[in-house]
DNA sequence: AATGAATGAGCCTTCATTCAT
DNA sequence: GATGAATGAAGGCTCATTCAT
């Protein structure tokens, strides 16, 4: 007797339904997602759905819930990094991470594409969301921005420098349609992405530098008087 | 007799029912937004819609249309710069008209929404606007970064920064359901995206700066040889 | 061209959906009845139900209007008595009449059986009802059984009757399916009903006039004092 | 081994079975109720109705049955009345007994709703019904009322008038919902239904005692020829 | 014997589209 | 040319019932 929820994995109707209702949704969106296909996607009756999550918005919820699980457990901002990292491998990490959380050619590959739908266009769902995730994300990078920047950086400043930061990277995760048809040449493979993280990296500290260095003139000339 | 298309614009149907429409896709997107609403916002009658424009869908694709025509008219990204403007200057009027063009929170305010989600959930209609509005606006935007950069540059650089600029500028448009979420403080009225685009100015000149000062270095390691 | 809302009444789609609709509500209730089921006996379409009443309850508030105004104009509860009636004629011609209404075996034959499971199984609809028609159908019979009771009569005694009569007149309405089964005899053709009207009055007036004996015992014992 | 098949009564699901759907049944009607309902109501697993009784409708039947075993137990129809009471005492006992089973406030206060329902919206489960309760029942008022009215009176008469004793009756079972709106003064506890079971008699008394005076009269004339 | 997870037919409603004026 | 009444396919969801344990 197997009373374990999550079963098998691949017989577990449940997780069955969550991946095939992930990637209707993420081609789709909501309201062009009908019940009936996702149970046809995931092998399942119709009423399943109803059955598993109480109706077809609860089941979205449940999705994007599973959905940033997988990918925050599978590339967790930090990937790896010892307590002891330098704030630069920490943004190299921060950076590389969401970049692979977003566009990863993986199996689950509707997981960004399904995130970038839901900042397109909110539902309900995305308050929880941004408490959960990603204010404690953005956070993150704050810190490691304001670690670079120095004490003399102002709030404002860091914000708006780790806004740019993301930005950059979610960028890819939203025009890849776009890019794909543009740039044919460009990689979305794992060689790819790692090319456009390094970009990002050095397109962004070289930022952050003149940043110093301005702050460094600043310093400099209080100091003269 | 007025064959005149456009006619005196609040009169004429077709006109009604692009703004309409438009609102109404921006807000709720393509599969939330009823026929019946739009024809109500409209003031017209329920059939005009397959009248007029021959279906939902290709009313949506003529939204998209009138929707860019419209904002690459009010801001077009040379934004009323003279021909021999530094290149600096064209940036600054790039970036700004961008961010003008996806937040102007003036009346027709729907105009970058509806881009947002047309990008985020790209329909057929992408393949159209690609062409004829995305990559000439891209390319500009690649010759003012390949001037900043110098000659020295590859291609691929200059695609990679110009991509980051557009990230950054972007960024705003698409994540500002969250932002006004975390940064209650962040105004987007006509100040705030001027601050906005200062930033992103000031953040991206410096990273490209960077990237002039090392192919100084290469280039002075190249001729000692 | 005609505008008539009621038409020729077997071509407009309104009344054929009341008809049908009534019938149906009458043998299978409201939650026994389908939407398809009505349409397909009117002969509609199946999206006609919303489109002419809003939906399957306000429909049935409809059905529960249109079969009362066609019963209660169809036989009054004056039944064509002058004013100058007296209260035996006038009560003659209540019980006539709610009898008729009840159990008339023409055409609509469902308005009866509508308003048993109406009142056994009172609907939201119910409260409009009652104030709108039961409440002074009730009225008007109290004051013609105070008249036949005398000034003597308290106002609950009153009320008392009145309901003994009613019983007795609805009772036909509600138990018939018992009735036919258990006294095959008993005709509910016109004939029929008039005999049952006439053992009614037969059998109140017997009663009233008991009462009426007694208030006199009453009268007197106290002048006698 | 306990194979009694109404066990403790508590703990037998059957039972409990019985007790939830008739209420159930009474107040929201055999289409409005859910299995999953009754089966929540009696604390079994939602396959009991179907492992117990073979499926809904059979239910609905049982309880019928079970009810009306129950009513019929609980208040017969002589109340305790020994063999050799007058007519009138067993009418006494016969209007106030049917009137009890069909109000009775107390904790299985659902029987006479249900009765009511089954009457106004007959099922097929009405034919058994008519056979084993009603036809004896109604045998035993018209034996009542032949002895009150005497040998002159003929069977029709004797029909008519038990029935116009059992619509006085029945009425405030069926009409209460209508009655407790416009006369929120009526009680239906057991105070007031003895009130109502006097006036009943009262007014019933009074008809038959007409209905006496008549024959007398008939009888005079017919002696004098 | 008894359970409860799973089923699928069928419900009411919505909505883009059509067609006869 | 323009209208709006009418359509019917398809949507999400409910619920009595089944079946493997």
């Amino acid at each position: 007797m197997n009373t374990n929820p999550e079963q098998t994995s691949v017989t577990n109707p449940r997780r069955r339904l969550l991946e095939a209702a992930g990637e209707a949704f993420a081609e789709r969106g909501f309201r062009g997602t009908t019940v009936r296909e996702i149970c046809e996607r995931a092998g399942t009756n119709i009423a399943t759905v109803n059955y598993y999550f109480g109706g077809k918005e609860k089941l979205y919820r449940s999705v994007l819930q599973y959905s940033l699980n997988a990918t925050m457990t599978k590339y967790p901002p930090e990937l790896g990094l010892t307590e002891r990292a330098t704030a630069r491998e920490r943004l190299q990490a921060f950076v590389l991470s969401l970049i692979l959380r977003l566009l990863d050619e993986g199996r689950p590959s509707w997981h960004g594409r399904l995130m970038a739908r839901e900042m397109a266009e909110p539902t309900s769902a995305l308050n929880g969301l941004v408490d959960d995730v990603i204010r404690p994300l953005w956070g993150q990078l704050e810190s490691i921005v304001g670690e670079l920047l120095g004490r003399r950086a102002e709030p404002k400043e860091i914000r708006l420098c780790a806004q740019s930061i993301i930005g950059q990277c979610v960028h890819y995760g939203r025009a890849k349609a776009v890019i794909v048809r543009l740039y044919p040449e460009q990689r979305f493979d794992s060689d790819g992405l790692k090319g456009l993280a390094d970009h990002i990296m050095k397109f962004s500290l070289g930022a952050l530098r003149q940043f110093n260095r301005e702050y460094q003139r600043r310093g400099r000339a209080l100091s003269r008087k």
